[in-house]
DNA sequence: AGGCTAAGATAGGAAAAGCGCATCATTATG
DNA sequence: CATAATGATGCGCTTTTCCTATCTTAGCCT
């Protein structure tokens, strides 16, 4: 599947000449006849006029020769492109990530893997943990980064750590517990608490009310937000104190500030998440790429 | 070259199981397992994942896929297209002609032709046959239609006849010669005479008056006309009479009228021309169509 | 657990396609 | 008219492709 007559007849096109084009292509001059005449009979129709004194191109042969050329330029393209998928320069792909994914050293990897691979097209979209996990199962998406914990049923899938993150208190600048440097976990006990929905995040949700029991702080929820953006504004006014991502301290906001938490609360542990069989190498190669950003 | 293992390729593809593949190949199983693995070889990617239990597209196979038909497709076209010129039912063909050619029969045949040829583009353009021959000779034409005569140089050109045309004698309407029903040639002695330049058809022109003197008579050139338009202008006006093709006669304006004319004149040839080698299927199929349209 | 079934991979020989050598046919050239 | 140049043809050899038989693997069913 060489497009070994095709490239016999450009070579004859070219050379004119069955002796010399033969020579080019380090075969015989007997073969190349022979070949010539099978495509002529092939296509149905005569290419070249030959005498013994000068062979020259027919209409139709002149009408072939570029787009043979043409032909074969497209299937190198072809196998160019296709090789490039194949080991993951390029290609389409889709990536959803909860919001604690959007450090900046996730913003930078990203941009850097688009530089250093110009045929891949990254389709990002923030989305929740449960919404990942419904995109990635429909294959909306095909790689998410999202909380992941044991208690999960994802035999269906396949994971990689990405980052594990510790919480924090997000608090008013002016809150009592902002004078401290670090807040005991007990002193949240009946304060009033801004979280997201159980929905967004189901296992991680349970994973810190149970953390929190434990400790014996009864979380006072006087407002559940759908984005951490709105926690983050809702706790700028006073509304309330929220616990967030350690990676959120970059968003510095007026009015905002963090404290570190003193006691056991659960991981935030970010993981890459696929369906089973379906890691391309470009895939891999994100993943690794951007593993390799966290620092630590 | 008949793309095998790019057709192996979709077919597999297309059924995703390389038995049902290999039965619509009409091949074994064994050979085109091996044909895929070849090309997978050739391009450097791997385009299936197999299992014994299911056979699926990678992603770079999924890329293949649509290039692939695309491929074969264009090819398909390609060798279509080459046909057509092959056969002379596409194509590009520049044809001069001189004035006299383009009767009404002509311009009938040419829409004609075009009509059965959608491929064909034609590219028509009236010229002196002096022109006509330096056009064919350096090839900004491909085909001529001009007067031919035997005392003309054209041993590297090729002809055949079109159609004879006799000449009549153009005259305005109201010139004594005009009350006869044919004009002897003899009657023309020093009368006024509008006559195309000798270098437009130099032959043609000395054929006549080769014939002038024979009978006697002397022609009283008063006006050259490089068009044979003005001759006609000119001849209404009064100006004087002139000799022009009987094909002449659809041209019928106010203040001209057209006589025979009785004594021996050269025929006006009009014949087909063309470089030697150079007859195409186009070509021979457009002379054979104009030719048939010729009424006698 | 062990055999069964279905599917693709592997091995070795047969058929077909492609190639090289020698030779022929044609045409221009001195 | 002989010679040289060029493409076509005939025939045996090599390489490629294909087929038959067999192997390997993974799910499935007692």
């Amino acid at each position: 599947m060489r497009f070994r007559k095709l490239n016999y007849f450009i070579t004859v096109a070219e050379e004119l000449h069955f002796g010399r084009a033969a020579a080019r292509l380090h075969i015989a001059q007997p073969p190349l006849s022979q070949q010539i005449k099978a495509i002529e009979d092939e296509i149905g129709a005569v290419l070249f006029e030959r005498s013994s004194q000068k062979v020259s191109l027919t209409p139709a042969g002149e009408a072939l020769l570029p787009q043979a050329r043409a032909l074969l330029q497209n299937w190198e393209k072809i196998q160019e492109q296709v090789r490039s998928i194949a080991n993951g320069t390029a290609g389409n792909l889709s990536l959803g990530f909860v919001w604690a994914a959007g450090t900046p050293h996730f913003s930078k990897g990203i941009a850097q893997f688009k530089q250093n691979n110009h045929g891949v097209t990254l389709n990002l979209e923030e989305m929740t943990t449960t919404q990942a996990l419904d995109a990635l199962r429909t294959e909306k998406i095909d790689l998410a980064m999202i909380f992941l914990n044991p208690l999960m049923d994802i035999t269906d899938l396949e994971h990689q750590e990405y980052e594990i993150q510790k919480h924090l208190l997000a608090l008013p600048d002016n809150h009592p517990l902002a004078l401290k440097d670090s807040v005991p976990l007990s002193d949240l006990h009946q304060l009033p608490f801004i979280s997201f929905t159980r929905q967004a995040h189901p296992s991680l949700y349970d994973q810190i009310m149970h953390s929190l029991h434990a400790a014996g702080v009864e979380p006072n929820i006087v407002q559940i937000a759908r984005l951490t953006q709105t926690t983050r504004t809702l706790v700028a006014a006073g509304v309330g104190v929220a616990l967030v991502p350690e990676s959120t301290q970059f968003d510095q906001r007026e009015g905002l500030t963090y404290r570190p938490i003193d006691g056991v609360l659960p991981e935030l542990a970010i993981h890459f998440v696929w369906r089973k069989n379906s890691l391309t190498p470009l895939m891999e190669r994100l993943i690794t790429h951007l593993h390799a950003q966290v620092p630590r």
